[in-house]
DNA sequence: TCAATATATTACCATATAGCAATATAGTCA
DNA sequence: TGACTATATTGCTATATGGTAATATATTGA
């Protein structure tokens, strides 16, 4: 019963380039504003081969964009919605905590 | 510069559950409502211990729910969210494709 | 209790990918 | 051109995970 197979496709590939915790903190790292590859590794802490093939994945996921400035190249989001995707999943994620202590408080309380 | 790992994690996390497309399929077959395995099966095609496998991945991330009705389970989505998230993903992406096929006219148009 | 059905779990294989070290490429300056 | 720096790519390993067949578990009804 193959629904849009290829839309599925396409949107699970999006959301796979943000399931990656240090993809994730490249982009918090970019969300100040265009910085190169070397700012980069420095503020992540990641190795320089690594933030590499992230940031090409982030790339060709058009979520980020590449400007060479000589030898240095800058990054910068061009896509917001990533925010925005990030705020909705990360308040979803709080009230569903929430949710579970006021379980576990139930449970102590009816134990 | 570690900003809120944990946090960043979850998100990933989160995200992960979403990139892949039989899960995503699985999503789209509980839009209408509630069904049970079989019924979910039947409708995706999938084989049983996948299913399986994958619904308990959603409702581990609380994008589910499970309600035994005698020896049938049924699923159902407890996380609305979800088909928000698809459709600004799926309208980005669908922005993005027009942006490419522009840039194709103009090409053809300046070669 | 036994048989039948629905779902979950396990064991296994194949594939994908994050990380790293080493190497390659490209731009800048002397 | 040659040295230097910045970034990209490659080759590799370890790990994670999707898929499937086989098995286990649980519920219902005779």
């Amino acid at each position: 019963m193959e629904i849009n197979a290829g839309a599925l496709a396409q949107l699970a590939d999006y959301f796979k380039v943000l399931s990656e915790s240090n993809r994730l903190q490249i982009l918090c790292c970019l969300k100040s504003g265009s910085k190169n590859v070397t700012e980069i590794i420095a503020q992540t802490g990641l190795g320089q081969a690594n933030v590499s093939k992230h940031l090409k994945l982030l790339a060709q996921a058009g979520i980020v964009g590449r400007r060479p400035v000589g030898v240095q190249i800058y990054y910068e989001i061009t896509d917001p919605l990533i925010f925005e995707l990030c705020e909705l999943v990360s308040d979803r994620l709080t009230v569903n905590l929430e949710q579970r202590s006021e379980q576990l408080k139930t449970m102590e309380i009816s134990k």
